[in-house]
DNA sequence: ATGCTAAATTAGTAATTAGTTACTATCTTT
DNA sequence: AAAGATAGTAACTAATTACTAATTTAGCAT
């Protein structure tokens, strides 16, 4: 048996704030968890909280990191093996999605970022994340358009604000929903229709 | 020159009220508006506020009325004047993405109910408009199919679940972007392809 | 003009928030 | 085993929150 030691260092106490906001954003609008519940969630007092991060803002800075880091990672293992860009699409799309399904709240936590004043330090953060995520998307429907295995006239930039949207509409679905559990079913009859969309030839 | 009456009644406060939030959702997080906030934009002291709505949770169910009337009369007008089904989705999502332009806090404001506990009064509404607006774009695709308009197979629900995506990235889109204006010219690029998506027949 | 009604103000309340401080307990290093 | 470092606690603070009650005042019908 595991006898939990009652002490972690900055290091692991950091990692389990973070996965404290992610679980606790799964029944909460993110800016309603206070960091007394964070600390609730782990088994400390409000004050131990401020021990590793220095301010609430730190906390998200570290989440909206931890996102980036994650589902970069993910993502990019995913494309690697692609054999084209279309295919590279399909992998990058089943990634994300399964990224969601584990971490339901990490859009939520995103686009409640984006909402924020346009100083907001975290939010700029957060618009460097998407920028990132809708040029890897962009760059690999230009190559899909470059080697004709998409519509000849695709406009890139829209296909990719559809690519955004296609999984945002899947996160909508799942609040509707509830439960998480649709989400890859639903992802998987919605993939054949953004084909369509980009004008992919059907093999 | 029109004198402004010092005093107005209760009806025309809260529309007020409701048009205050609309207004301060533009450029903060929906849960950071404060009772506070709303007053003092309404040239109001605080407790002003109480005098109109009993509760604050009362003031946001007023805002999801309020959405809920105004994009439904919209929605309704205009596919009241479609030729067809797809030309009525065409209106549809016009009408939509006009409306988002003119209150571009009002679909932040749904989803952000959307992330509340299930048993939160303001999100059942948020959930009964969202099933009412996606019941009416499943029908128009089902006649639209009935009538051999687009992809005999089209999985209706897909489409309906694609096309509130399609303008919840659009969404994304002028958060990241930060200002409105780019809505209506993203929209205009985006529609060709949620017309592909569906197997619509070229004119 | 004069009262009546209701809108608005003023000045509160209790609860909750992020963040701090003085202290204790535990681990690591030597 | 002693000493230094640091994780954790308990008990605060100051600010802000939604909400209330007593009082004042504006606008209306008569």
């Amino acid at each position: 048996m595991i006898l939990p030691k009652s002490r972690l260092s900055t290091g692991e106490r950091q990692i389990e704030i973070i996965h404290a906001v992610l679980t606790l954003a799964a029944e909460n609008s993110p800016d309603a968890i206070t960091t007394q519940a964070i600390a609730q969630h782990m088994g400390l007092t409000q004050g131990a909280v401020f021990r590793h991060f220095p301010t609430r803002e730190a906390i998200w800075l570290a989440v909206v990191d931890w996102v980036e880091q994650n589902l970069g990672n993910v993502i990019a293992a995913a494309v690697a093996e692609a054999r084209d860009p279309v295919d590279g699409l399909r992998r990058l799309f089943e990634a994300h999605i399964a990224f969601i399904a584990a971490h339901p709240s990490a859009p939520r936590l995103i686009f409640n970022e984006l909402q924020k004043p346009a100083d907001h330090p975290v939010k700029q953060r957060v618009c460097d994340l998407l920028d990132r995520y809708r040029r890897r998307v962009t760059e690999l429907l230009a190559h899909a358009k470059a080697e004709a295995l998409v519509e000849p006239e695709l406009d890139e930039a829209a296909a990719a604000t559809l690519f955004v949207g296609t999984v945002q509409g899947l996160v909508v679905q799942t609040l509707l929903a509830g439960d998480p559990q649709t989400l890859q079913s639903a992802a998987r009859r919605l993939w054949p229709l953004y084909l369509r969309a980009i004008g992919v030839r059907q093999p």
